[in-house]
Order: structure tokens, then C-alpha cells, then sequence
DNA sequence: GACGAGTTGACAATGATTCTCAACTGACCT
DNA sequence: AGGTCAGTTGAGAATCATTGTCAACTCGTC
């Protein structure tokens, strides 16, 4: 098994544009569309093309470094987050968003899985309410 | 609290084209596109125009008779289903799918939630493996 | 057999996302 | 410093699922 088998994802080569992506998705903790942070990042006073933060959103998901999910009408939207696996608890209302883990679920996806003689596991799960602020 | 306040949703009023839809998910196990079985029921004999079946599929997946859900790419995809709450358990390669469901995951969401404040829950969860068929 | 709300179909319109392609840039070599 | 080249960018066109429009139709009822 050599060590470039597993889409090594080479470093993206720094630039202009990718700094600016990167350093908007810091201004953030909920989920924003493509097209909203493209707004930010004209608002901060860089100039990035559309196309371009589209295809460095979807880069950096590739690589890990953003969440990325679809909105209940199929728009995608972003966040930064941590390296680990984990899972989101999202205000409906607000869009506050709590980055939450354990393994009870990972466990109970993995068992039923193999009950069902599904193999090469992986999972999906979003969490929505109305947070404490919201309520 | 009036009885017509949740949406009651009336019996959608039976016309050609709605059997038309219906009998063409009933002709499939795993998620088809809008598009495909827009298709099939054009393979079928039935002519149904394209703008109804995706109303139709609309109004079905409100009633809960059909699931919908997101491939990776935000395009929305149907397959009827069972009335109570479940989740799915999906091959990646051939599409088969599994109508899962089970108290552990239920139990641990919605304790995840109060844990951080979040009331009002719901959640979606998509399990995605390759099936005993395809291995 | 007429009436009215719900439904349909053809087609236009929308809107997010991707493609195209020539111009630019960063890293590296000499 | 200049040369080279793969990776990157931007502007706008192109794609494609989905929704809106609106006049014609249909179901159940009176």
C-alpha cells in the first residue's frame, strides 16, 4: 500500500484568493451559502471571483477543513470546522450551529449495517431545534 | 388549539396522473430522480408533464409517503415509504435500500439537544454502504 | 348539465453551480 | 534576473434541476 493511494489531497498552493475564502469563513460560525460568502469577502475588500470561491469551498471540503451541507431546497452552504469526525446541532431559526460527537451513534450506524451485511460504512446526521436563545 | 391549524393536509384529489405517479414508485425500491420517474412513467404508456410529477412528488413527501432526500450533488430524489419515522440505510453502488430505524439514535439526539439547550428536535440520518450484493 | 376549486401542461423563468479558455502566478531551475 | 510550466483565476456563457405562469381541463357536487 503506498502512501499516495489515499488522495493525499497535496497542499493547495497559497494564494491571494484562497487566503481571502479562508480568512471570511473565520468571520463565521453558522453555515453560509457559496454566494454569501462570496459577499463577505467582496464586503472585507479582497475581490474574488464566484467561480473561484466555489471551487476553493469545495476544495477545502475535499481536504476537510469546511462542513459542508444542502439547505432543505438543495443549496449548499459552509462552515469551518474541526479536523475530527462530528456531527451538527443547528438553531432552525438562527443557524447557531454546535459541532457535536460521541460514539453511541457511530456504534449503532456500524451494528446495523453489518446486520444488514452493508459494508464500507459511512454516515450522515444532522441534528435541528430551536436553540437557547431562539426559544 | 383548532384541529385545522397543523397543515391537515386534505386527500390530494385523485386524478390520472397522480395514480400515474404513484404506480411508478411503486415499481422501484431504491431513490429515483423527478426526472427518472418522470421517464418511467412515460415508458409506462401514461403521459404526465414533467412540472406535475415533480408537484405531485412534492405533495406526496409532505404527507409522508414518500421519502426525499439529497444526493451529493443537491439533486432531490423519491421513494415511498413506510408511514412511521425511519432512516435509510443506502448502497453506494447500486442504490438498494433499507428502511432502518431503532431507539438508540432517537434516544441519543434528542439528549445531545437538551444537552445544549435545543428544544422542538428533529434530525436526519442517511447511512451509506455497499450492500451484500455488491461486494 | 352547470359550477367552482383544484389540477394540469407547455413553456418561460429562475438560480445555483459548473464549464470554458485565455491570461496570470507561484515555485523552481539555471 | 529570466524562463518554464502546472496550477489557478476571472468573466461570462452554459447547464440543469426546479418552480412559476396561465389558460384550458376535470372531479365531485348541486
Amino acid at each position: 500500500m503506498t502512501s499516495t493511494e489515499r488522495g493525499e489531497a497535496q497542499p493547495l498552493r497559497p494564494t491571494k484568493q484562497r487566503t481571502a475564502v479562508v480568512e471570511a469563513l473565520a468571520a463565521f460560525d453558522d453555515f453560509r451559502s457559496a454566494q454569501e460568502i462570496h459577499e463577505l469577502i467582496g464586503r472585507a475588500g479582497s475581490n474574488v471571483g464566484l467561480a473561484t470561491v466555489y471551487r476553493t469551498l469545495q476544495k477545502l471540503s475535499e481536504v476537510g477543513e469546511v462542513d459542508m451541507l444542502r439547505t432543505e431546497d438543495g443549496e449548499a452552504i459552509y462552515r469551518r470546522c474541526s479536523a475530527t469526525h462530528h456531527h451538527h446541532l443547528v438553531c432552525r431559526s438562527c443557524g447557531a450551529t454546535v459541532e457535536v460527537e460521541g460514539p453511541t451513534v457511530e456504534r449503532w450506524t456500524r451494528s446495523i449495517a453489518s446486520e444488514h451485511g452493508y459494508a464500507d460504512i459511512s454516515h450522515t446526521l444532522e441534528i435541528f431545534g430551536t436553540c437557547p436563545a431562539c426559544r
